[in-house]
Formats: C-alpha cells, structure tokens, sequence
DNA sequence: CTAGCCTCTGTAGTTAATACAGGCTCAAGG
DNA sequence: CCTTGAGCCTGTATTAACTACAGAGGCTAG
C-alpha cells in the first residue's frame, strides 16, 4: 500500500484556518494571547493541530462573533480547563457568564421580531420611523460581568 | 419663578455618556464614523442631543455588544433611516440581518444551556472535561452577511 | 475674578485582528 | 542533483474600534 511521505492527517496552520473558517494569521495571534494553547511543533519548529485544537477555536471564534471578548472567553474557557479553583469559584463564573448569555439572547429576540415585522410590513411601501431602534432602547440588562 | 441659567434639559456630550453608559470619547467617535448624526451646536460651539440621540446610541451600543460591526449596525440604521431605496432592498436587507440575528440566538441558546448544566453539575467537584467547547463547536451557520 | 469643571479639537495609545517582509523547509519535476 | 513554488517561520506594520490625553477655550460658584 502505497502512502504519501507527509504523516496521514496531520494538521498544519493552513488546514486548521481551512477546518475552521479563521484567518491563518489569527491562529497565530490566538496563540500569542493565550485563548489557543501553543501547539507541539515538528522537529522543523511547524506547529502541528489535531482536533481539540479545531474544536476549540470554533468555540473561540463563536464567541467573538456573539460580541465576548477575549478577555471573557479566556475566563470561559479557563473554566473548561479546570483552572478555576474551587467548584464556587466555577459556579461563580459561570453564573455570571449565563447572566449576560440571557441577556444578549433577550436582545436579539427583540431584534428578530422587529426585523421580521419590518420585512412583513415592507410588502406595503412605507418602512416604519424606527422600530427597531424603539425595540432595542430598552436596557435589558449590564454588560457582561454584570 | 427661579430659572437657572442653563435651558431645562439641554443634553449634553456628558449627559448623554452618563444616560447611555457610553464613554465621552466614543460618542464623538461614533459621529466622525457615522453611525451617530452630527448634533446641532450652541452658538459656542457645544454639541446638544436630544432623546433620538439617546435612543441612537442605546441602540448602536447594544448592537455592538451583540457583537454587529459598525458597518452593519450602518446599514442597520440605513435601513430604519429609509436610506435603502426600494421596498424590495429593505426587504433584502432586512432577511440577511434575520438570519444572521437567529444564528447568534440559537449559539447563544446553545451556550445557555451548557452552562446551566455545568452550574448544576458542579454541586458534585468534578468539571465535565470540554462540554461547554463540544456544544458550541458544530458550525451553527455562517457569518453575518451570509 | 479666578478655580474648577466642562467643552472643543487633534493626536496618541490600546485591543483585536490582518497583512506584509524576509528567510527556511519540503515535495515535485526536470 | 537542482530548481521552483507553495507553505511555514518570525517580527513588524496596518486597520478597526475604541479610549485617553493635551492644550485651548467657556461657564459659573464663591
């Protein structure tokens, strides 16, 4: 059986941005400020990924696009390391994280049903002053660390 | 009757800091980008908002915590602003901002509920290893302007 | 009138992300 | 074997979205 020289399924920095949809550079980046663990590298210093890296910076790049920063998905994720100390401490942390999930999830209901009232009035001609921003005024709650 | 000096409720660049939780400097930033009108000015120069502007920045605020850019949240307001020329625009417009806004709900739902199960689960001591990554790994869907 | 706080502008610094430059590595083709 | 090109490495520069600071002027309480 014949089988390339390059090791089967070994991942490289071009292949995770590939998987995940993220900017090469970024990875980089990622790596630099500590949301992504530094990866084993080959004996010709390549980084070298394997799953868990993919699944982790999916979960990094989600998060980023629900409006986390990297600070709070670093806390997120030191959660899921295990390095928050006490079972408290995880509540604690998780408690507040779920605080704000809930009230971005609030916000953005508001939104859709506003939208999708605009897009359903919209078969007339005229578009309402401003709903939307009318829907959205309301403050729903803190910021994240509430 | 006693009438201070300054008119009843003129509404300052502070004022309106102080009323959005927003920062002095980024108000100013927002005009100079546009996603915020330019004011009218007193005579010497002052900037004076009223209760639109309030709802304004509550609004792009908000958004951008929902993790839009300042772009979208651009079109966004171009939108409830009838800058979009046809009906049908508004419409197309409007359906994009839809999908990307139930995208985010149904991630942020996703994340709800794994940290609830994690609060529940950490009456015990251990951590589930990765739940929290697991659940936000599939890809959901795409970016915003999908 | 002057001290203190507010406003103005412009510019510089931060965070999060991208892009680029210059050099090394590897696999393929000749 | 050597070349060629794509892919990797690092460090640095640039962009977007803020945020902070500096210097000049305005208003108002004591």
């Amino acid at each position: 059986m014949k089988v390339k020289h390059r090791k089967v399924s070994v991942i490289r920095r071009s292949d995770l941005a590939r998987l995940t949809g993220c900017n090469l550079e970024t990875i980089r980046y990622y790596e630099n400020v500590g949301v992504m663990p530094e990866p084993p590298r080959t004996s010709k210093n390549y980084r070298t990924y394997d799953d868990t890296h993919v699944a982790r910076l999916r979960f990094v790049m989600r998060s980023r696009d629900l409006g986390f920063t990297l600070e709070e998905i670093r806390d997120l994720l030191g959660l899921v390391d295990r390095k928050a100390g006490t079972c408290a401490d995880v509540q604690t942390l998780a408690n507040r994280h779920i605080g704000a999930v809930r009230a971005k999830i609030t916000d953005l209901q508001r939104i859709e049903k506003v939208l999708s009232k605009t897009v359903s009035q919209c078969t007339g001609d005229e578009v309402p002053e401003c709903a939307v921003i009318d829907a959205l005024t309301e403050v729903g709650s803190g910021g994240f660390i509430a």
